[in-house]
DNA sequence: CAAGAAATTGAAAAAATTATCAAACAAAAT
DNA sequence: ATTTTGTTTGATAATTTTTTCAATTTCTTG
């Protein structure tokens, strides 16, 4: 038995450390190509060798690939470890982060929302001298005591940090009067960036859930009784202040018009990224993307588990 | 720059960890599959991406290409670390036992010569049962105060270790008498281990330097006089009792037969393991490659850069 | 701001690797 | 001893990766 790792590891230096080729080293074995290329798997099978990739944020391969492959999506990313809210947040923002840095270009249109997690993405964007990038505001103000969550003032960040422009949405993220929306989402600079907002390239959102702590009702956008209300009639999160069902179907919040871009929006740009952490967003995340909203993820462990755990029980 | 750290992270982890191919990795990238290829390289230059080989006995890859490549061997292993002649020859015979474990199987012939090289390598061994196994004493015995480094000893030791038999030669590794020589060659039972000797598959040898250290003088078989004659004549190295020029000619010693398999031999096996350590052994074993009598070197560091550099001087 | 140099890119071709399959071999059971 | 069963092996085919090369873009430098 010793004999035969004593060939992996034969076989392994010379392929991985000389970097000969799989013929070459057939003849030096008096073998054949198949068989060193078999030889070379069970090496790998067998931990003889280990690919390592340095990375600063240590991620879950195979989950990754899961949620991916499942849910159909052009990206996942999951960060390892098993964080607490706001850790796990924090890491997904750097994953995200270090996606959105290799996407980033000039020429091209960010979108954002609003909320921590699009804050700390914020705070972690190396500034960079991008030509002709535009970071478009996608949703409304929200004017709760801590102006950094709001698209507004990130939309401003962010194309500092980027070297670009913005384009903002000065109005609050619902109003209750028909005659105001329709003014308002006719007011140029405000239609002129909802336009903007169904070309983007690249959006960057958090998903938000309707647990009774979304910052949506805390803000005071939202009263208990419309949160149950919207959960009574199948709602289980939402993305640009639009809430949708567990099939990404819009559900309609009565009462309030959002100044914001459409849902659809979400689903013209190539990069739609969407960081969410902890299960209790798993809902929400599994609808954004059976809508057709989100088609790449960064989350955690813990809520790649639960989303996958949900996605397998629909079936 | 952190861009493109981070980009060869992301296609390192899609390709090694997930297991993705090169073209489902430019899909997700929205580039092509020649570029994937080249971030993969980078990656591996830029260290993003580090293959580690397990072997317990660690390895100096660079060389033992280049000594592999320049001496145009079948196979050369280095081992890495800066050790004295002691425990650098230590090394190499684990080295060695490690290749030789890999190479013996049922019906080999495997050819030894003496000394302390193969006295080490015969303890590393592991038992293992082979089937028709012949373990042959190719040079006669070294009568010193130390039977254990003879060759009839090791021949004994090495079949029962691999379960299988021996071919000795009882007789003293030189006679002066050619009529002695000719009655010794044709004694059947040294007659038939010369025969076998000359069909060998695998040989391990050690590989004899001429320096004042030389085991063959200290055992009284070569005087001080018969050294500084030999190397007059051009001899830098012995195998088999035979000592050679650079060139791997053969310079006869005057006065003495050798009760011997012939170089010739060396030429005939599959594989002619030489094991050597320490820079004074490098002329020799330059030209016992150069004679063509060794097809495979295993060896420490500081003798692979003293051998290197020779064969760099000689052109 | 243009012109040339250098680097980057993807299409196509070449090379290398992996998967498939049937034959050879070995082990086990009859 | 002989058949059966399960591995191992190498030839071939399919896939994947790498190289080459020409075109494009980007970066310098006058």
């Amino acid at each position: 038995m010793d004999k035969k790792v004593d060939l992996l590891v034969r076989v392994s230096e010379l392929y991985y450390e000389q970097g000969l080729n799989q013929s070459a080293i057939a003849d030096i074995l008096g073998t054949s190509r198949p068989t060193v290329s078999r030889l070379l798997d069970e090496a790998k099978e067998d931990g003889v060798v280990e690919v390592i990739v340095h990375s600063p944020i240590k991620k879950d391969p195979q989950l990754s690939h899961r949620l991916r492959v499942n849910l159909g999506l052009r990206e996942a990313i999951v960060v390892s470890g098993n964080y607490d809210y706001e850790k796990g947040l924090s890491r997904c923002c750097e994953a995200a982060n270090q996606l959105f840095s290799t996407i980033i270009e000039n020429n091209k249109t960010v979108g954002i929302t609003w909320g921590s997690a699009l804050k700390i993405l914020c705070d972690l964007i190396e500034p960079k001298d991008y030509y002709n990038v535009n970071v478009v505001q996608m949703v409304g103000c929200l004017a709760t005591g801590n102006p950094n969550l709001d698209g507004l003032e990130l939309a401003f960040r962010m194309a500092k940090k980027l070297g670009g422009t913005y384009s903002n949405i000065y109005a609050p993220i619902y109003v209750e009067s028909e005659v105001v929306y329709s003014y308002l989402v006719a007011e140029p600079q405000i239609e002129a960036t909802l336009k903007r907002a169904m070309h983007t390239d690249i959006i960057l959102t958090g998903i938000g859930s309707l647990d009774s702590n979304t910052t949506l009702q805390k803000a005071g956008y939202l009263t208990d009784r419309d949160r149950i209300d919207l959960i009574g009639r199948g709602a289980v999160g939402h993305l640009l202040a639009h809430p949708f069902d567990k099939d990404g179907n819009e559900i309609p919040l009565i009462g309030r018009f959002a100044i914001s871009a459409p849902l659809e929006a979400m689903r013209a740009a190539e990069w739609s990224i969407g960081i969410s952490a902890s299960e209790f967003k798993a809902e929400a995340v599994l609808a954004a993307v059976r809508g057709g909203f989100i088609n790449t993820l960064v989350v955690d462990q813990k809520l790649a588990n639960k989303v996958l755990e949900l996605a397998q029980e629909e079936e």
